[in-house]
DNA sequence: TTCATTCATCGTCAAACACCGATATAAGCC
DNA sequence: GGCTTATATCGGTGTTTGACGATGAATGAA
């Protein structure tokens, strides 16, 4: 994975109202939409639509329209991509580190 | 790990050149001072400084005071504590996914 | 058609970020 | 005391973020 890719994947996690809204997405899987993730939150519905882009530009999350609410669901293949992705980058960090 | 900590750690690292200090810091290890960093990059001395307070704010890397220049080294323990808390996370929100 | 629901987007604002050059500050050397 | 080196910090600038309310667009129900 390209570092810019990364970064921006990292930089995306890096805000705890994130955190939150995958939580959610996670839990409730394929049937958690907007107005459900904004009831969980102390925020409006703009910041949520707003988090949730971030989150989809990233691929970390994707949207299924279903009728007249859009689902929202995580991607695992993205997620597990991430997360080789860190795993390298950690063991490159740690493993230069006891050589 | 909190929720705002792991936050701020992702944060940290989700950004190119951050992730590139910490992989030249862990290259060279005990050897790297500002100054070298900067040569590696194509940054001013002063910004390579403030992603290295960054980095020290969230504590995954320390400063060690040698002589007249200040040794930057990747804590081992904050980088495995980071890598504990993510594989929760992913383990969470992949492992809520398939039940 | 009219109304309600769901959601994205717009406009705005304050705060934070990223970058730079310039200026301290502090340590070691001559 | 002066000089160099290494680094932090200051001040400034432009961009991005995070938040909000308000508005628009699309869908489905009455």
């Amino acid at each position: 994975m390209q570092d810019d890719h990364l970064a921006n994947m990292l930089r995306a996690l890096g805000h705890p109202a994130r955190l939150n809204i995958l939580r959610i997405l996670a839990e409730r899987q394929k049937n958690c939409c907007c107005a459900d993730v904004t009831q969980c939150l102390p925020l409006a519905q703009s910041t949520v639509s707003q988090h949730i882009k971030v989150l989809l530009e990233v691929g970390l999350i994707e949207c299924r329209s279903q009728g007249t609410k859009n689902c929202y669901v995580v991607r695992p293949d993205a997620l597990s991509g991430l997360q080789g992705a860190f795993g390298d980058l950690t063991g490159e960090l740690l493993g230069a580190k006891q050589e």
